[in-house]
DNA sequence: CCGAACTGTTAGCCTAGACTAACTATTATA
DNA sequence: TATAATAGTTAGTCTAGGCTAACAGTTCGG
């Protein structure tokens, strides 16, 4: 579903756990197509999972997680949902693509930096000093900059020296 | 000299570009050790990247980029120079562990979000409308949220349903 | 100018993940 | 109930990157 071409084990946690919100029973195809990987991948992952406690599966049969694997998963899941909310609702990025940059980005960030970031992101979007103009200012000056990106980039360049 | 375990084709060229700047020549060891990588590692990326015209090396001698691997190491420092001031000025994340971060970030965010980050951060730092406040209101804010940090990430599980 | 010390390379092996081809179970339907 | 279709697995390969051990070049000091 979510065009990806390599996932890692958090991303076949957090798969198994959307889908099983989604269906009553969750099966090998589903994740596949979910992480738009081939089916022996899915195998593959569900073994070492399997031996780490994280999902219960037998041959041919349902995937479920373990209480330790829905731990995990819930925990992506959260990251995920921070910097998707940051990337579409403070960046106004596309939705499509503020859901692949999540899930590439959700393994990766340092622990305080993403409770940061939830801090930010509830931060901007409440505005408790009652000045919700700064979003409408950050599209308007966002809009404006889409013609100069460049004059952008080489002051951004020269401020880091 | 920064912490990481794997690195990928782009943080050589990050890695050569950046040393080129400190030093006359640039040296397997020095990219060792600046990628936290053994020699051989480097050894066999070196290859890799001559085989696509990215650097110049040859056995024992020093290492150089091409034109294009000078054009791609400038584009990653660029993107790695944005994720870092957002990290570090906007979010006031340690530096180190924004340096961390930004490193392993750097290769995965789409253009897009890069961009549109840029733009915010400068924004941010810029503050158009005059209203450096906000800034000052964000670090309060992140202060007393770290008593309650459970709280606000409960507040953003409930909004996102 | 020769050997010690350092630098760099090779060879061989490991891990994570992905893929195809071919095989095995299961399900469903005539 | 037999068989076709679908679902899942196995086996064998591949790629990116990393590591150690052992070998090969270089350089520097005596």
């Amino acid at each position: 579903m979510i065009s990806e071409q390599t996932a890692s084990r958090e991303d076949y946690l957090e798969a198994i756990a959307k889908l099983r919100e989604e269906e009553p029973s969750v099966r090998v195809t589903q994740i596949s197509k979910r992480l738009g990987v081939k089916k022996p991948s899915v195998t593959a992952a569900l073994h070492k999972l399997s031996e780490d406690g994280l999902v219960k599966h037998r041959r041919y049969g349902v995937v479920e997680l373990t209480p330790e694997g829905r731990r995990i998963a819930e925990e992506v899941m959260r990251r995920h949902e921070v910097l998707f909310r940051f990337l579409s609702e403070v960046l106004d990025i596309d939705g499509e693509i503020a859901q692949e940059d999540a899930c590439r980005v959700e393994h990766l960030l340092s622990p305080t930096s993403l409770d940061r970031l939830a801090k930010f992101v509830e931060f901007v979007l409440t505005c408790p000093k009652g000045q919700p103009v700064w979003h409408k200012g950050f599209k308007y000056y966002s809009e404006q900059g889409e013609r100069d990106q460049e004059l952008v980039a080489r002051r951004l360049g020269e401020e880091s020296q």
